[in-house]
DNA sequence: CGTTAACCGAGACGGTACGTCCTGTCTTTTC
DNA sequence: GAAAAGACAGGACGTACCGTCTCGGTTAACG
């Protein structure tokens, strides 16, 4: 047990949800880099103490307040056929990504996690590993049901789903609707498909 | 021409590559995030003001040295099989960024352009664009040449192609290897090819 | 009472007197022009943050510590003859001007008052002021006792004795000794006793 | 010989004067310390070049262009009183000082000369002795001729006389007017004036 | 029911990098 | 060879945040 801490004045667990609240409204508003701790602080109504002594920078906090923000995990429901059940789950999560302040927030953090190797780890495991653990589980009941041929390495799927996804996400050189959406998937559809016959 | 000023001491030239390599280096070294201003002019022996002359923020020097370091990456596409180019496309582009200092920055700069819009256009313009051009040109040739079955949205199918790769390299959650590059193309190559035939 | 903030973290005040003790010492070394802030903090082992939450510019730093040296000078006037009375004062002064590393600054906040009318400001009202009045007063008692002649302008009486002082003092052509003291206080005296008869 | 040079381009002449033209316009119209040798390059719409190929420095393009602007030096007629001669050498400094442009730096340049061994040398020799000998010539010469008693010393008298004057000028705590000379006039003269009676 | 210990706010602390400004020198073309 | 234009190295400026610290003042559970 790290601490059986009984005495002293209990955390105000309200902060830590004023907190989160504030760093991810003011990173929506202007951007992960332009955020300063200080003024986390202020439109949290709190002081930076109270924040150092729960997070210790400010990845760690905007991390945190992006899991909470973001829809829990959903596995998806199995009666739908294959092709729907993909672009649903793809859909909500463009949607996610593109509406709601936490959404916007994973790209920032995607980026500094290029040089916080912490953070990098956090939003593998926490983030991205739970997911692809599901659509795992998924694509590869699918393919013991024979939706999908042979040969297809569940890993690379996933990104090959969801890394175009991403990628206009991150880079912003197109839109990310409907439309791509099932461009992807049926592209992918139709090298997955089993039986197909080609001529050379 | 730009400027044909006439008078005055001209600029000195070698210090603009000079500038580069250090700045390069230097984030190669030690990371975007980790190199100041100082350091560069330090590394480049020359003055905070002969850089702040040529670019305004230490973005658009890496930037710029980041596309000189990838020009002489545009290799036409030569006449190989479909399947070998766009694999060798994909390998080269890899390979630029996993192993060169300049390759390694661009995440860096994509990180960055998430809080600076100018960043983010230049990336756009002046590495994305020009070598979606090229790409885009190609696809729609092998269209031509009945390589790619009717419908294929050559937009969609390069972020099908390279979205996967950028996914990988910007989350880390996986290698990018020849087999994996392999896996994109094959699962891409057999919904795009024509002729195949179905049965449910 | 100046101020009754009562939370927050208390100015350690022993920096308040390293600073100035750092500042004034550094001038006198090296010159006013000189010292730089950088340097002010290093000697006070203390950083630039500390120094500017303090004052707002060197001027100001230099001037408050000027003033903190200057304090133990003023003396009462005693009761000697009007004619000592004046040397004495005279002479104090000339040896803080000319021996302390506090007096030896008030040529060069003289200088940069010039350019800085708040700094002027703050002379005229925290040292030149000050001082005038009790002398202003000390001359105004002896022509009520009736050691001056009447019609004798007090401040410009102060301006006689004390401006060729400073004259020498900031033109430094020539010394300010004992006997220039002298023949400028008789100069002034037999111009100022009443009825004086001279016999040639 | 310094220079018989014959060949090449001759310097502009013109450029001198408009050079320390606008020199003293800046000073007086920002005040010494603000005034860089860019801006003057740009008022006297020419190159910081020509400028350093005739000063070293900005106190020396000031301290010639204000004795340039300086009124010449001007021997007292002999055909007035002691008193007026005095009183008009004086009230003619004070309206120099106050009044052009070239007056209100000697003020600006006295104060750098505290940190500009070389400037305060060229003050002195240009510009202060010239006048203490002059003055000096003229109270030998009133002592020979028996208005000035014995054992003055001529040189502290004429701190005396115009150390009040400059004191005034650099402290700026007064108003330096016909009155104040005349005030400092008289005490000195009645200290000076042998033989002298008063009644009441 | 007082002690105790952790919390809270406010804000000072040492430190680092920023981007600007000015200096005095230099390098080029034009006159 | 001077003029003009402007690039150059160097260095101080004053600002902004960082993450830590020190205060006075709560706020509960423990004893």
């Amino acid at each position: 047990m790290t601490s059986n801490r009984s005495t002293g004045r209990p955390r105000d667990e309200t902060l830590d949800t004023a907190i989160m609240r504030a760093a991810i409204d003011l990173v929506d508003e202007r951007g992960y880099a332009a955020v300063t701790i200080d003024a986390i602080a202020e439109r949290a109504k709190t002081s930076k103490t109270a924040i150092y002594r729960r997070w210790p920078k400010k990845a760690a906090i905007v991390m945190e307040a992006f899991l909470v923000a973001a829809e829990p995990l959903i596995t998806p429901p199995d009666n739908l056929p294959f092709r729907d059940t993909v672009i649903a789950q793809m859909t909500a999560l463009a949607k996610f990504f593109q509406t709601t302040p936490g959404g916007r927030t994973i790209t920032d953090l995607i980026a500094v996690a290029k040089t916080d190797a912490a953070l990098a780890d956090a939003i593998r495991e926490n983030w991205l590993i739970p997911r692809r653990t599901v659509a795992c589980a998924y694509f590869q009941a699918a393919q013991k049901a024979g939706e999908l041929r042979d040969g297809i390495d569940t890993s690379a799927l996933i990104d090959a789903l969801y890394g175009p996804l991403y990628f206009r996400l991150l880079l912003g050189h197109d839109a990310i609707d409907r439309s791509f959406i099932e461009h992807i998937v049926d592209m992918a559809m139709m090298g997955i498909a089993p039986n197909q016959e080609k001529s050379s």
